[in-house]
DNA sequence: AACAAAACATGACAATTATCATATTAAAAA
DNA sequence: TTTTTAATATGATAATTGTCATGTTTTGTT
């Protein structure tokens, strides 16, 4: 099994400012696995007692409502860690995590990790950036569901996707959703959303090669009113 | 002026978690001043360099769209830290704080109070704790905003205004807010605002004196559809 | 290849919510 | 107090978005 203290992807996320002695203890104690594509990793009311760090893939965290939709808050990528707020709270998860596609990820228990969080403020001041960071993010998805049209938040969602999660070679969105989940993170009926990018498409905005989409005018989809 | 080490407000943040020294020397440094009804106290795009302690009175944090709409993300009352994202993060802020009612708050530092965040690990967590919580409202909030109608948003508003914010001795809400504040909260047009609280009234789940409101019928609310 | 299942797509219509107009009432200012 | 202004209220109508129906395409499986 790969060790934490050699591992790259630590560069991306809080526990790069670990320091060697503890990711050594940590690498120890953590569990490393594979997920298939569309496993739940923890459910909405479950205690986490740990903290996820994602070597490969995509997850989305999400909440079901009774009649069957599924709002996506937030995804996580490569190189972040998942469940972070575990560490920091008692309470149980608001929120269900799903991988999107096939992910690698090394489970870190909370019992290992916690006293360095109170130990190693550097540590804990990471932590506390990232948390900050995910509240103005969430914060401004508030405002967007507020004032902003359906159509305005589906280019944003692109834009979103495009600039922080990449492109494949040939150009097309390296995360691969299905329009499902298009419409769960925009917070919109499935058929609206296909709408939605069938007239981006008319309108030149993107193209799709199956499902695939690829942005052809940025720019574009920035002036959508 | 008073000293920290001796307010009770302190109770209810995370400067509790200060020892009687970093207390003594933020004291110093503070200031402390009242704000009245309306006033602007930070805007969107302005660095703050510090961070609130909301003495008494209540203030919102909003963003204002071209439209004019003001999206109400969160309400800082007595007792709590505005700007508590300042401290750890350079980035400019997203959002505006304006009083809802007159103020009186004292305003300490960033440079005074940032050390403690690196050095007492029981401040900083106290800080993280904060922040996971907002974070997990926030979250609730855009699930919310995707999956209820405004009729169910206005009714969990009063509810959740209800329930933290407390009542005057008449049973009126103690926060007294506009039509256009609700409608700001629940992220929809005054007018439907409006709407829902006379039908509201008219089901006998509220009543209303002047513009103050009080819960008839709280579990009538939590039984909206 | 043939079949089944899932995802995508689009039309028709319904429900929700926004906008505009216009009273009415309450609060603030002269 | 009178006047002016702002807030609340409600109707009429329009715009947006959701829902249901149904067909097509894609994907996966035997």
């Amino acid at each position: 099994m790969g060790k934490c203290e050699q591992c790259i992807i630590k560069q991306f996320n809080s526990l790069k400012s670990l320091t060697k002695d503890e990711l050594v203890r940590i690498s120890n104690c953590k569990t490393s696995y594979t997920i298939k594509k569309g496993t739940v990793i923890f459910e909405e009311g479950e205690t986490l007692n740990g903290v996820y760090c994602v070597k490969d893939g995509i997850c989305k965290l999400s909440k079901l409502s009774e009649n069957g939709k599924d709002q996506i808050v937030k995804m996580v990528v490569k190189g972040q860690l998942l469940g972070q707020r575990s560490l920091v709270s008692e309470e149980s998860s608001n929120l269900q995590a799903t991988a999107l596609n096939d992910m690698e990820v090394c489970f870190i228990p909370k019992s290992e990790i916690i006293a360095d969080l109170q130990k190693n403020p550097k540590f804990s001041f990471d932590v506390l950036q990232d948390m900050a960071h995910d509240l103005k993010e969430a914060d401004d998805i508030i405002v967007n569901m507020a004032q902003k049209s359906v159509k305005q938040r589906l280019a944003e969602a692109l834009i979103y996707i495009h600039d922080n999660f990449g492109v494949n070679p040939d150009g097309t969105l390296s995360v691969l959703l299905s329009r499902e989940d298009f419409a769960n993170i925009v917070g919109t009926a499935t058929e609206s959303a296909i709408r939605v990018l069938s007239q981006f498409k008319k309108d030149g905005l993107i193209s799709t090669i199956g499902k695939q989409i690829k942005v052809e005018n940025l720019n574009g989809l920035k002036r959508i009113e």
